[in-house]
DNA sequence: TTAGAACTTCAAGTGCACTTTAAGTCAACT
DNA sequence: AGTTGACTTAAAGTGCACTTGAAGTTCTAA
């Protein structure tokens, strides 16, 4: 049974979140998370820590360095619960940028199965790939698999 | 006008790839890509190695490391130009890894939105982030951002 | 009250993916 | 022939995200 007064250590946190305490402290001196202390200086985390953890790895996974996330982080206040307005503000952003990471994504599953169709690393005619001599006069080319796209010609 | 031979300078391959020059001899080291030398032992690199170097690019973006790259692209012989099988192949395989980025990344998106109806983050109400107790019994909780559905019960 | 697990700090170490530096060589142009 | 820019190597350095180690303190249960 948890404590009853509703603040869990820093082995709960880890246990529960799954990130390791020497993680948990490292975040903490970087701001990402707060938590009071006991008389004998203990760590203990309000359970909304929880919730800032598990944002903070879904955050890593889409790609954010910590610096990112504790910028996004800052939206979420500290000190008092946050407001149904704080989270929507909050998850706004974060759904453009998931979006923009999901559609980068399909773009280049598209590009990756219209490759096959053609041959395209083994046939010089290969507009995605082999369209590197054009590409060559304006600067970067063939990289038409990561956003560029093959018919834009200056 | 491009060289006739149709071998590039690592410059080159710097340019068109946007690659650093100093990142490409490090991705030679690692035996991610490959090249010849000239007499005064300058590289010069087969222009299949654009494609590689576009595709380490790629998988990169999707997450994985260099290491796990290079296992990938062993699956491309560096000798002969790669068949039509061999691509097949190899673009079948990162099809699969690109639709559970993809599916994981529209996993969190509908979990974020369907937080913001509830409010979760301020209400106590909310499955999603806040079952943490009851998920405090089996090991990590309050991971249902990240994959664990709440209805799962030991 | 005492053993042992869990906690504390601070500094140093790790792994990845490169970049920078230094000292030199090569290639192209005038 | 000389200058300039691109190239060469090897080793050291960088930034991020942590982890490990050492030495000590606190909490909990018997």
């Amino acid at each position: 049974m948890p404590a009853l007064d509703s603040e869990i250590t820093i082995g709960e946190l880890a246990r529960r979140s799954g990130v390791a305490t020497s993680a948990l402290r490292f975040y903490e001196s970087r701001g990402l998370i707060s938590s009071t202390r006991t008389p004998g200086r203990q760590r203990r985390f309000a359970r909304a820590m929880l919730r800032r953890v598990a944002f903070l790895q879904a955050a890593q996974r889409v790609g954010l360095s910590l610096d990112e996330i504790a910028t996004a982080l800052r939206a979420l206040p500290e000190r008092r619960t946050p407001t149904k307005a704080d989270w929507a503000l909050l998850s706004r952003s974060w759904r453009g940028l998931l979006r923009s990471r999901i559609e980068e994504l399909e773009t280049l599953q598209t590009r990756l199965t219209s490759c096959i169709g053609c041959g395209c690393l083994s046939l010089k005619t290969c507009s995605l790939l082999n369209a590197d001599d054009r590409a060559a006069g304006r600067g970067s080319g063939a990289r038409y698999l990561l956003g560029d796209s093959p018919d834009e010609q200056g």
